[in-house]
DNA sequence: CCAAAATAGGACTGGGATAGTCCTATTTTA
DNA sequence: TAAAATAGGACTATCCCAGTCCTATTTTGG
């Protein structure tokens, strides 16, 4: 358990590359596949999922890529899971919203406890932006 | 990714039903096999894991059973975690402790700040004991 | 107009982890 | 000595993740 996915590591890596250039210039999916050994096909659909979750906006064509739809401090991790792998739940009975579905049911002695916890979870992807780690890089890089 | 293993949450029930038998009372891996519908031997596996652990102890023998080896307050979710499942890791290099395993290796933009994530990832679950789970628990039922 | 470079996306696959089963050994009690 | 309990090795089915393959569409520039 508990572990970040793969595509959401190439997500968040993706995420602060493109943030690092300079206004209006674009970021392919090449460029970062290329940069951080991630296959082409990979990290398209990576990029696509952060364009329907409005993390970062597209440019078709040969001309074309990638650049953020927010600021660094406004793309939260907690969105960028989201984006990736849809809404998270500890627990079974917490994704489909219906316990009697668990072979525990009503005799669950920990599934309230559980949602206090994922809601803690949650809050506490939800206040570390893009920002955040961009800062911790830099500041691992000048130690 | 971030979601708790079935093997988590029966430790946790388990804990739970263990805690609530009066002193020196012992629970059976078949008693609570029966109670909350789980396989008697994957029952007993997860107890035999928690045993190792150092959370409950054992008794063997036709009134042989198990009972707390610590108070609720002390045992925290964490420990229950890391007796199932072993140390937690958020990523790969983190599990290693070998940045060089991964394709991306020192070119990572967030290594530095997964360590951090996982750091206070691991205090949030350092911080919630069986106690307050019970606390939870009974709030929920008084409602 | 058309070739090339880019995004968009459906379909499929291999491998590893999870959840669970099966079976046997050992300990202890009555 | 049978029965009830823990201990634990070996195996299995299933699911999901990570990645691949292939095709379609959009846009630019010659
Ligand atoms: S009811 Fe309890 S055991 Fe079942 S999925 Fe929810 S938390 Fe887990
Ligand atoms: S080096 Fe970066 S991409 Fe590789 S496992 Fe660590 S965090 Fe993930």
């Amino acid at each position: 358990m508990m572990k970040f996915s793969k595509k959401v590591e190439y997500a968040l890596i993706a995420l602060l590359h493109i943030a690092k250039k300079s206004n209006g210039e674009l970021t392919t999916a090449r460029e970062l596949s290329d940069k951080f050994s991630i296959s082409l096909e990979l990290m398209g659909k990576i990029l696509q999922s952060l364009v329907k979750s409005g993390l970062i906006i597209s440019v078709q064509g040969v001309k074309g890529g990638y650049y953020l739809a927010q600021s660094m401090k406004k793309i939260k991790i907690y969105s960028v899971i989201t984006a990736i792998e849809g809404p998270i739940s500890l627990t079974d009975c917490i994704a489909s919203g219906d316990p009697e579905t668990c072979d525990r049911g009503k005799n669950c002695l920990i599934r309230n406890s559980m949602e206090g916890i994922q809601a803690k979870l949650v809050k506490l992807l939800d206040e570390i932006s893009l920002k955040d780690f961009e800062k911790t890089y830099s500041t691992s890089v000048n130690k």
